[in-house]
DNA sequence: GACACATTTATTTGACAAATTGCAAAAGTC
DNA sequence: GACTTTTGCAATTTGTCAAATAAATGTGTC
């Protein structure tokens, strides 16, 4: 999934520390000293800097000027601002798919459908689905899309929010027969080429999606 | 409009490289060498590279290790990627502020119109209109959606773009008319706080502004 | 096509300037 | 006299710079 041709250390050092947030190894909230940490990943606080920008450009960690930079906190809130994000941008990214995708595209969204239910079914499935496999749905049709820039902004700036939601907040809901039966409805639009149609039931899954969390988060509160 | 109280060297040169692309300064395509532009600017290497990663994050120039950096070259295929997501974005933009904008905001959004009204009927109305007008419309509409990832996603890094676009392709269409038509029934939904309505026109606005750009490029070539 | 050379970027190191934070002494108030 | 507020200094951290080396790319020659 990630590319493993990472040519410079920075790069290196961004991808390391992205799964190291993503995971919550590196707590949200805490501070990241730049001595410090360059001196534990041997690296100069150059290579290290140019890392942290980048961190700070997919929104992984906030930096203010002479202060430092700290793992996002994430609040209830902006989960929600993200899910009407994505609600936009990938609702925008099954209609393209609709239009845009090859036929092996196609083929190869109906194998993870069909993966996906069988594993929904098991004990296990409903962790498992909400771990990776929802998300790898979603991520193959947003590539379908065809749009570069759209890819980019799901990807690569939001992919790694969400899945850091997903590792703090866990999972744990009784939707992933019910989301299973959505992806399967959103890839039949996707097929017959229905953009219109593909749009609004992408739409409507992902609203679901977010008013199921935020009942969730609701109860925690 | 943009945010005075720059701190850092990085910011400000960022800031300047931004505006002089944007503008065409510096031309679409070129390659920027860091050991001549820091000599230039008279700032540090490490300075320079800070901006320009940060002139990458809002897709301003492109890099590739050990290779360099260049402004991105606009292609109409992008161009139109562009405008996909900003129907998608924008679409949200309008029902959120139209579910949660302030009065004030609806009675700023409302001279906004008035005022771009006049303007549109003058002889160089259409030239102010496409220049400052229209974008001054959709910017005030996003901060008022109150969704700050969606207002960092298009008030930061996709306005520079569209901005750099209007400069390179010039304006000239008329259209400024209809669209300042248009501004009023989006304003109006919003203004009555009907979220579905206002997303759909926004929706269609922008996707005839793309339709219309999407004419004048294929006449042009 | 292989090889040496020149250029550019990536990385490191060390240093200094500038800003923020924390703490303690000094001042003021009741 | 006890408490709060303010002031000022020291310590830490970030921002910036300069110089040098490593590594990669492109070029010209054979």
């Amino acid at each position: 999934m990630t590319n493993t041709s990472v040519t410079t250390i920075a790069e290196k050092i961004f991808e390391n520390l992205c799964t190291a947030i993503v995971k919550g190894e590196m707590p949200a909230g805490s501070k990241i000293s730049e001595p410090e940490l360059s001196m534990q990943l041997k690296v100069s606080r150059a290579s290290l800097r140019d890392a942290i920008g980048r961190l700070e450009a997919c929104r992984l960690v906030t930096r203010k000027a002479n202060i430092g930079a700290r793992v996002v906190s994430l609040s209830k809130h902006q989960l929600i601002e993200i899910y009407q994000v994505r609600e936009a941008l990938e609702g925008m990214a099954a209609r393209l798919a609709a239009q845009n995708c090859t036929d092996q595209e196609i083929r190869k969204l109906r194998q993870l459908v069909e993966h996906h239910t069988r594993e929904a079914n098991t004990i296990d499935g409903a962790s498992y689905f909400q771990q990776t496999g929802d998300l790898d749905f979603h991520f193959h049709i947003v590539q379908s899309s065809h749009n570069e820039h759209l890819i980019n902004l799901l990807c690569h700036d939001l992919y790694h929010l969400m899945q850091m939601y997903r590792y703090q907040y866990g999972r744990a809901s009784h939707r992933s027969v019910a989301a299973t039966e959505e992806h399967r409805y959103v890839m039949n639009a996707i097929a017959e080429g229905d953009g219109e149609m593909a749009e609004l039931l992408m739409r409507n899954h992902i609203r679901k999606s977010r008013q199921n969390i935020e009942q969730l988060l609701e109860a925690q509160s």
